[in-house]
DNA sequence: TTCGGGTGTATACATTTGTCTACCGACGGA
DNA sequence: TCCGTCGGTAGACAAATGTATACACCCGAA
């Protein structure tokens, strides 16, 4: 994926293009492409061998430039005290800076071709695995969540931040107000979850103590 | 919308077959629908148009189904101690029911046309003020919760549980852990949002009582 | 130096698409 | 009874699409 020739490159950045702007990345045409990238439409067949194949190499694109991301992630969530506002925080500016890929991640996750939605799924999972993996070591929550409840919320985190970046990046005049609701979508799920966690005699202190208005 | 001649419906009722099992519904051809449909191209443009309409009145068309839907869902919570158990059960044996309405929504909510996009999002909007008024009425949540907070989780639950449904659409096997997973989420969502209501001196209570062991 | 593979182009062709104009039967009101 | 509108069809058109074959250039290996 490292080393590309130029008109493979023109034509996969040709595809986040026109996916972004116009189309879903499934029904774009060859000649299409082409046209956007400069080429001739046969010089298409050079590099792949049919639009689901150019489809897939988009993915592997877009997966690359988000893993990079990643990472910083991780290092950002390590050096900072309020990891939940300043990874949301991250991760908006993030979509942000990489609206193309965002936008086909975010069409193709439930579009009409079954390999991209496979692929985007083990994507997803993995990203959900790796920040469950950071909340633990970092010990950002009790340690009396389960594991699993943990993954299960990352889970749903990314799920959540993935489709509300679509909002985050197209409506400027209200991204404080999506940033500041993730971060009670993120706190309020490790809250509740930890509630949940409340023996018995807890659970009834708790209600005796919010009942006495 | 009630009365609607037989062509017409025959057409609509294509879109979203097509729409469902291979492309967007912004990618139909005008004689691949005439196809579906049986009928000839030209009587497209006896109805609609453009495809564009065309595609405004099939939302139409998925609204009136969802309206019905919405009103059962009142019933079903007003007479039900579990609400959230049994009103996730019955979202989803909805959305399984009417999956061809559900799938197009799914794409289409951020999909390439914004006018689609628009009504989309005041349809989910409706629903979730319909939430949380339901929710407000029936006082399943303690009446500390601000409304406003009780309105955002509604926004939130409604955009999680109409995409995970896709995912209950298409994977039977799962269906049981997606339907427990949502109400966790549910859950969690009020719980956490309830801790956040407390004061200082009961936050501090709770915290001693985590805090051995 | 030659040769072969990788990259890109030109031409061509059958198929499909959106759209235009024209024709036709049914039917409801005058 | 006549007539206009509505729903549907038939045929034709230019434009665009995917694909096949053939040609041209560059560059590294032999």
């Amino acid at each position: 994926m490292s080393v590309m020739s130029a008109g493979k490159l023109k034509l996969i950045q040709a595809a986040l293009k026109l996916a972004t702007e116009s189309r879903s990345l499934t029904s774009l045409g060859l000649r299409e492409l082409a046209r956007e990238a400069g080429l001739n439409p046969n010089t298409f067949y050079r590099h792949f061998r049919n639009l689901d194949e150019l489809g897939l190499q988009v993915l592997g694109y877009i997966a690359d430039e988000l893993k990079t991301g990643v990472r910083e992630l991780r290092n950002v969530a390590d050096t900072s005290d309020q990891a939940v506002a300043s990874t949301v925080s991250f991760v908006y500016r993030y979509f942000l800076e990489n609206r193309a890929a965002t936008t086909v991640a975010v069409r193709e996750l439930y579009g009409p071709s079954p390999l991209l939605r496979r692929a985007l799924e083990n994507q997803l999972d993995a990203s959900a695995r790796e920040m469950a993996e950071d909340i633990l070591n970092l010990r950002l929550v009790s340690s009396r969540l389960p594991q699993a409840t943990v993954l299960e919320i990352s889970h749903m985190t990314i799920r959540y931040l993935l489709f509300r970046a679509m909002d985050y990046i197209e409506k400027p005049e209200q991204r404080l107000a999506i940033q500041q609701e993730s971060e009670r979508f993120i706190n309020r799920q490790f809250r509740g979850a930890l509630l949940d966690q409340l023996d018995a005699a807890e659970l009834e202190a708790l209600a005796a103590s919010i009942k006495h208005r």
